[in-house]
DNA sequence: CTCCTTGTTGAATGATCGCTCAAAAAAAAC
DNA sequence: GTTTTTTTTGAGCGATCATTCAACAAGGAG
């Protein structure tokens, strides 16, 4: 938004876009404290100076590579699905098969990074558990929307089910994670639809 | 089997088993890196030379983690239900049911120990990978038993079910992980099953 | 008792961890 | 030109990492 028209200073000599490319790449490859600062400026092309004046500390880093893959294609998956599809059948159907597309997406690390880069330490644990669970929070919310108008019968449960479509995305990001191909996901997604209470 | 009758030498000052029992803890909650020498001699009550004369190096040490939990109910659960229901069907709820209880037991970490403890070392990583991907193996063969016997269709895709129990199972883990209840996981666990296929 | 074997101890190893800082460098402002 | 602002550099900080080792302790074997 707020975009200085003239910088002062010298300029940076790295594309900051590029370098928070790299460490997501990183971070998500080999979690929070299986990436050193070293791996870090490695990748990144520039000395540990450099890393702490333009993005602060590790931790820093990390929330700024959280908060961009949240609003990259891959992390705001679930919002797209829930806005662009007209029936919650074909919304949950959509996030599945996106999931199964971008969890292999050979140019990205597999699985999903909010899975993939676990923490130890506590606050980063807590701060990723949180994201992770918020999807099913925004998941019942429209199954809930889906039983008062009558897509879905109303002896469905929206949180069960807000629940299992959760483990499910999850359960698949592992499986990524453990080598599996974009049409394995894919069939366990199809599969993942069979639950979908009958009316 | 062996276990040598008469012991010579300075007998053990401590109780290998807890000591063990005390690793796995560790290992399971902050994950192989997420856990260090100094965490492990401190809960295993312990100085690093003595941890060290008694399992090796701290690779030694988690691989002997991994084998122990693997012949403990929680790593057994496939196992027992494969050769304890009648059914591939009965097997495979059974195998959903039991990870829903055992996954949130107050009395171990919550998960299951080969998704929790991750690993950045590529060693480990491959080595705890091979483990998860087994159960896909393991499920596709019961499964494909199940189709050849008639319990399922001839349409049925024993891989394609295997794949997805997998990832359904996985996910339940996370899920636990994540605060998810044994009641959470237990609905999640019916839903799954809902994906059998109809005769 | 003396050997022999095994375990424990406490200190210390070099490597790596996240991180900092004074000095030099590159730009705009004057 | 000089000043001011920002970034880069390269060295180095203390802490922690996994690991080792000589000295000592506790048991069985002779």
């Amino acid at each position: 938004m707020d975009t200085p028209e003239v910088r002062r200073g010298r300029p940076l000599t790295f594309d900051r876009a590029a370098a928070l490319a790299a460490a997501t790449r990183l971070f998500w490859e080999n979690g929070y404290e299986g990436t050193s600062i070293n791996d870090l400026t490695q990748a990144m092309g520039i000395r540990p100076g450099s890393l702490y004046a333009a993005f602060g500390d590790k931790r820093s880093l990390f929330n700024e590579v959280i908060e961009a893959y949240g609003r990259s294609p891959a992390g705001e998956l679930i919002w797209a699905a829930m806005h662009r599809e007209p029936t919650a059948f074909d919304a949950f159907r959509r996030i599945l098969l996106d999931a199964a597309a971008m969890y292999t997406d050979p140019e990205t690390p597999a699985g999903n990074l909010l899975c993939s880069a676990a923490a130890a330490d506590t606050d980063v644990a807590t701060y990723m558990r949180d994201l992770r669970n918020a999807s099913v929070g925004t998941f019942e919310k429209r199954l809930t929307t889906a039983r008062q108008e009558g897509e879905l019968p109303a002896t469905a449960d929206p949180r069960k089910l807000a629940a299992f479509f959760t483990a499910v995305m999850h359960g698949m990001s592992q499986r990524a994670r453990d080598g599996a191909t974009a049409a394995e996901l894919t069939d366990t997604a199809e599969l993942a639809m069979d639950s979908w209470p009958a009316r």
